[in-house]
DNA sequence: CTGAGTTTCGAAAACGTTTTCGTGTTTATA
DNA sequence: TATAAACACGAAAACGTTTTCGAAACTCAG
C-alpha cells in the first residue's frame, strides 16, 4: 500500500513548517492568501486527508462505539445493531462490532480489546455463559472507571449503568391475555432456562396474566428449553403428549415456529386445537402456515435508544443517575391465534 | 470517565524515565530485577494496558478491518460478517462494520471515514445504487494506492482487487436442472433487475439449463422484481394468471417465500401444481409449509474467504495477481419440489 | 525616523507508545 | 591499578496531528 500523504511531506515540499500547512488547510487567517492557496491545491491534488489515528490520539476521542453481542446471525440482534449504527452515524460515530458467541471468555477478551482506547463507549448484550456463571467482574472494572457503558436486552440489574430493555413481562402478559380471550385454558409456556433474564421476565408476565384471570398455574406446562440442545426434540415433548395444551406462548420465534411445525405434524388444527403465539423478531412468522401471531419487539428503537444513552454519556450530556429505558411491545395478531369461526 | 494510567504516570511515580517503565513491563533484561518487579506490581495494581491508539499510530497498523455491506438486517450478510469476524479474530484483527443502506452516497462516505487510517483493509459488498449508477471512482481511488480491498457477492468485474463470489450461475443451473428432472416444463424465473450482478448471473444459469434440456426460453416467464416496490403485488402477477407456471426458481428467499404463500392463496398444490425453489440463506424456508427447497449459499465460508484474502494482502503474504474465489453452492431438497407420489 | 500594530510564519508541546543509541556506574580481569 | 566488560538506565526520535506562544518582518501613523 502506498503511504498516505502527510502534513510533513507537504511541508517539506514547500519548505514551510508543519504548523503552517496545518493552518493553511484549515483556512487560518494567520497564513497568507498565497501560501494557503498553493498548499491547498497541492493537498487537494494528492488527496490529503488527516490521519484519524493521530487525531484520535490527540483529541483523546475516537468517535467509535463498540458493540458486543452474543450472536450476529440473529434477526433481533442485527436489527438492534442497525438502530445503533443509524443513530451513531447521525451523531458522527462509527460502530465496531464484536461477537461473544455466548461465551464468557470471548466476552471478556472483547472487553479488553475494545476498552484500551479504541472506543469511546460500549453497548453490550450479555452472553449466555456470563449470565450462567454470574461473573460480572469485567463489567465492574469498567464501571469503577466511569467508562461509558450501556446494556441492552440481556442485562443485569445490579450493574450501575444505563440500560435499555424491552417490556418482556408486559409483552408476555398481553400475549397470555390474548390467548385467554380467544378461549384458551391450558396454556403452555416455552421459555428459556432461568438464568436468561428475558426468559424469566416473560415467564412473570405469563404468570401474572394467569393469576389475574383466575387460571391456576400448572408448573408442568412451563417448559424450560435448553438452547444448546436439540430444539425439535425438546418441543416435541410439549405437543406429543396425551393431553396437549390448547395454546402455546413461546419466548422466541424459533420455539414458536418449531411448535407450529410439530403441531401440524401431530395433525392439530391451528388455532382451533392449539393456538400459538411467540415473541418474534424475524421473518419466519409471516411465512409459516398459518402465519404466527407475535409479540413484536422493536429492536431498531432499542438500538437507537442504546446509542442515544451511550452518546449522551460520552459527551457528558447526561451524568450520574443511570437510566433504564423500557421499549414497549405490541401484539401482531395473525392466523395462528385468530380463530376464523 | 477516569483517565487511564499511562507509562508517563508510572514513570513519574517512581522517578524513572518512560523508557525504563516500558522496558520493565516487557521484562527487558536491561532493567534490574528490583526495578522491574516494583514497576510491574504497580502497573498491575492500576490495571495498566497500553493505549492501542498510540500503538496503532506508532506501528502504522490498526489490526482492524472495515466491512461495508448494503444491509445488516439480512440473514445472508450477517452470516458473511460472522465468517469475517471469526477469521479476523483468529488472526488478531477486529471488525468495524458500516452499512451503506444500498445508497451510493452512504457508501462513499463510509469509504472516506474508514480509509483515513482507521482500518488496514476493506471488505465490501456493493450497494444497489452504486451498481445502478455504475460509478466506482471511490473504489478506483483506493486501488490506485494499493489499498487492501476485497469485494464479495456484489462485485464488479472491472475492479482490480480480490473477489469472492458464490457460484451464482452454477447454483441456478443446478436448481433448474432439478426442476426439469421432477417434470417441470414451464419454469418461471423470479430475478432482480439487471444491474444487480448476482441476479443476472443466476439468470444465466437458468438459461443455460433450459437450453441444454431443449426447453425453449420464454421471456415472459422471466420476471424482474423491483426490490424498492411491493414484492407481494409483483409476485402475485406471476401466479394469478390464466396459465400459471408449473415451477418457480426465485433468486432469493423472500421471493420464494412470497411465491409459496401466493400459490397457496390460489389453492395451487405444491409441488404438484407448482414446484418452488429459491436461493435461500435464511430460516424461513425450513418453516414454510411445505418447507422450501433451496440453493444453499455458504455465507459463512464466504466471509472467511474474504477475510483470509484481505489479511493476506494486508500482511503482504499475497502480492500482485488478484484472486477470485468462487464458493460453490449445493441444493437442499425439501417438500416444495419433492413430489411425494 | 521611530514606535506601535499587523501580518506571516515557526518552534514546541501534547497525545502514548516503542526502540535505538548513548552514558555513567559497577564489576571482573589481567 | 588500569582496562575492559557488564549492567542499569535515560534521551530522543518516530508515528501525524493541533494549537499556543513567540518572533521576525513589514506597514503605517505621527
Amino acid at each position: 500500500m502506498k503511504p498516505r500523504i502527510t502534513l510533513k511531506k507537504i511541508a517539506s515540499e514547500f519548505g514551510v513548517s508543519i504548523s503552517t500547512v496545518s493552518k493553511a488547510l484549515k483556512d487560518s487567517h494567520e497564513i497568507s492568501e498565497e501560501t494557503r492557496e498553493k498548499i491547498k491545491a497541492f493537498a487537494d491534488y494528492y488527496n490529503y486527508k488527516p490521519n484519524s489515528l493521530a487525531l484520535q490520539l490527540r483529541n483523546q476521542k475516537t468517535s467509535v462505539i463498540g458493540v458486543i453481542i452474543p450472536e450476529i446471525v440473529h434477526h433481533f440482534f442485527s436489527t438492534v445493531i442497525n438502530g445503533i449504527e443509524q443513530y451513531a452515524t447521525k451523531k458522527g460515530y462509527n460502530v465496531m462490532v464484536c461477537v461473544s458467541n455466548e461465551s464468557y471468555e470471548k466476552e471478556v477478551s472483547n472487553f479488553s480489546v475494545l476498552t484500551n482506547g479504541s472506543v469511546d463507549g460500549l453497548i453490550v448484550s450479555i452472553a449466555r455463559e456470563t449470565q450462567q456463571k454470574n461473573d460480572y467482574s469485567h463489567f465492574e472494572g469498567l464501571i469503577k472507571d466511569d467508562f461509558p457503558l450501556v446494556l441492552f436486552d440481556r442485562i443485569n440489574e445490579n450493574l450501575a449503568c444505563d440500560k435499555v430493555i424491552i417490556d418482556d413481562a408486559g409483552g408476555a402478559y398481553k400475549a397470555t391475555n390474548h390467548l385467554i380471550e380467544i378461549g384458551s385454558e391450558k396454556i403452555a409456556l416455552l421459555t428459556t432456562q432461568d438464568f436468561i433474564t428475558v426468559g424469566s421476565l416473560r415467564k412473570e408476565g405469563y404468570l401474572k396474566s394467569l393469576r389475574q384471570n383466575g387460571i391456576e398455574v400448572d408448573e408442568n406446562l412451563i417448559y424450560k428449553i435448553d438452547d444448546t440442545k436439540d430444539l425439535y426434540e425438546q418441543i416435541k415433548k410439549v405437543i406429543f403428549v396425551n393431553n396437549p395444551p390448547d395454546a402455546i406462548l413461546a419466548v422466541n420465534e424459533i420455539y414458536a415456529a418449531n411448535a407450529l411445525k410439530i403441531a401440524k405434524e401431530r395433525k392439530l388444527s391451528i388455532p382451533k386445537d392449539i393456538a400459538i403465539i411467540g415473541f418474534t423478531d424475524g421473518l419466519i412468522s409471516e411465512f409459516t402456515y398459518p402465519p404466527l401471531s407475535e409479540v413484536v419487539q422493536h429492536g431498531f428503537e432499542m438500538g437507537q435508544q442504546a446509542a442515544e444513552l451511550l452518546i449522551k454519556r460520552i459527551e457528558q450530556i447526561s451524568q450520574g443517575e443511570f437510566r433504564k429505558e423500557v421499549i414497549s411491545t405490541n401484539l401482531k395478531i395473525r392466523k395462528s391465534t385468530l380463530s376464523t369461526d
